[in-house]
DNA sequence: AATTGGTTCTGAACCGTTACGGTCAGTCCA
DNA sequence: TGGACTGACCGTAACGGTTCAGAACCAATT
């Protein structure tokens, strides 16, 4: 027996198996398969373990050999740390931390510095597949995780031909959000979005920024604004859109304050995030604009603070999706399984929103 | 950007190279040190790797000879609804990320079935180390954790000889509140804490559940209102304190409701947590107390629902604990580096707390 | 006596990569 | 002209497991 305890070397598989004089197989079936060798060995063996420190097969050497890493990978442009502040991206990590949860799947969030391109974060994570969520069609990190060869869902926002993807119909669902606003009679609209590119644009978006935004859900909105508008005869291209590349509450005060001040008659901000709307709201406040009477404002999303404040908006299942996200991925065995997901959204009347003020701002119809 | 479906594996690092007619030392370099090869033949390797499919270096297989596997752990026992609803908890997960990513390494969010005993998940997670958050002294995960020859650190909650440490003085920081409201005049008072073991006990609580609770934080904060008013000669073993194994906003009004129906003459509800307090605030409401002046309520932790509701409270850095508890673990390497930090608390003054209401509930000094 | 079946354990082949210690040809310099 | 140095590349040995096809043994059946 050897009592140097000099060279702390940890004890492996292999070590184990020398000192009980057994093979590695059989050590490895003590954890593995238990039923692949006596109850009386077995216990030896894990005695001897424990005498000798060893922590139980190496979790990295495992996933080499199984070709399982026994985790997903999550991939977020963003700050880590936006995550955990967005209320509906928070919801979409709830959803799918409870997927991977149920299925005994780590969740592993991959480190990525938005300001460099460095896409070694995504080489490097030990993962069995990835979900993308809240990053631009042409974000470099995507490229990678697609270099990947491992199965890959899609939510909501890079939109990639060919992969499997959860999201839901955000141009319908703010379309449905536009017609109700034309039934108050709002035709004297401006619109508050997110960043459309990865480049910062704070300001004023023109119709072709609007159409060629790589952040597909924005565009998606945009897109489903303009075709309820036009659809009545309102120039899309005179409606005043305002960018914002942070998402925040002061952003969306900022983009509200910028929006008035250039178009003060505007009759209703139509926000493509309930974040940006709670921002109008407060600007609305700030400037004695009394919502609705004043001001229509409506959100996108369905967040709690929304509800609170009664807001006028679009509730999609965050939870829901993230959880579907999951499912999908962690089911990428099964050749049957859904390529996409679309889910439901609803529409919140809230009470933000009501006919325009004054007879002169309303249309009347023929 | 059209993709077909990848499912296949066959280029490695080694069939690059046969095919290149290099070794394979050649190919891995052309990947990590650009500088032991020629740039012709560095492009010629990467060239053949794009034709090929090649994907790069295998993580795992990366992992498990440099053994560094770039993530860290992060284990947290409670429901992970918990973790991404609780705000403290979320700080702390922000902190934690933001430390995380700062140093390029991954977060793995391992899988725990609070249900079972399922240790596995611990075993099979790729890290470099572990964080620990909000899980009792006696949880068999953290027992997992602790054996894998990984460093180790634990924020908060469980209490473990000799493993490095980030958190508060929770005893000293509810001491100082506890003594605020015995200088207002507090003497009848009911605690409402959140859960002290991994058993459900939703009710009052002994004097020796509170000394041999296992969630650690829980115990402290319980002690320091001991130490407070046992000073001042309450019998502690007289006060009223109400459990609750969720930490919700309802349980804090079912708590406090459960209280007040035992012992309607207490003159404040000192809370071990915001959460709880806000609860405990809605029910003082839904019973027509007024808070201040009918009845006294304190929190702890500081989150920002507390701030807007005024909440008397004591307020800790959650975010800066967890960046604290993400350097310490990366810095696991520095032998010089602190095995424990403290930080600091401040008290939080709000609006929810004065003087008792009639003078016979008034305590009257010597 | 031969066959069958079951249990328990073993040997050797991988899994895909990087660390380490070379070799070898060419260059520099006195 | 010879020795030191340099740049470019290679061979081998891990890294720590899992897996699969048997081997060895024993009891029961044909």
């Amino acid at each position: 027996m050897a009592r140097s305890t000099h060279v702390r070397r940890p004890a492996t598989l292999a070590s184990l198996a020398a000192e009980l004089g057994v093979s590695r197989t059989t050590v490895s079936n003590a954890y593995n398969r238990p039923d692949q060798l006596s109850p009386e060995l077995r216990r030896r063996v894990l005695e001897t373990a424990r005498r000798l420190g060893y922590p139980g097969p190496d979790p990295v050497a495992r996933s080499l050999r199984t070709r399982k890493a026994g985790a997903v990978g999550l991939l977020l442009t963003e700050n880590l740390s936006y995550a955990f502040r967005d209320p509906a991206a928070l919801g979409f990590l709830e959803g799918l931390a409870l997927a991977c949860e149920g299925a005994g799947q780590g969740l592993h969030l991959v480190p990525v510095n938005p300001e460099r391109e460095d896409v070694a974060a995504v080489h490097r994570a030990g993962v069995d597949g990835f979900v993308v969520y809240s990053v631009p069609d042409d974000d470099p990190h995507l490229a990678a995780v697609l270099s990947r060869p491992v199965p890959t869902v899609v939510a909501d926002q890079p939109h990639v031909e060919g992969v499997d993807r959860v999201g839901i119909d955000d141009r319908a669902a703010i379309t449905a959000l536009a017609k109700r606003l034309i039934a108050l009679g709002h035709r004297r609209v401006g619109v508050l979005c997110m960043r459309l590119t990865r480049d910062r644009n704070d300001g004023f978006v023109s119709t072709d920024r609007a159409e060629t935004a790589t952040f597909h859900v924005q565009r998606a909105r945009l897109a489903g604004l303009t075709d309820a508008f036009s659809a009545v005869g309102v120039d899309w291209g005179r409606v005043p859109v305002v960018e914002r590349f942070d998402h925040s509450i002061s952003s969306g005060a900022s983009a509200a304050a910028q929006l008035l001040d250039a178009d003060p008659h505007v009759t209703a901000l139509i926000c493509t995030s309930d974040i940006l709307a709670l921002g109008a709201l407060a600007e609305a406040r700030r400037r004695g604009l009394r919502v609705p009477q004043d001001l229509t404002v409506t959100g996108f999303d369905g967040i709690a603070d929304a509800d609170r404040a009664g807001l006028t908006t679009v509730r999609q299942p965050v939870l829901e999706k993230g959880r579907a996200a999951g499912k999908l991925l962690l089911a990428s065995v099964d050749p049957t399984r859904p390529r996409e997901i679309t889910l439901n959204t609803e529409l919140v009347p809230g009470a933000t929103a009501a006919p325009p003020r004054t007879a002169e701002e309303r249309w009347f119809g023929p």
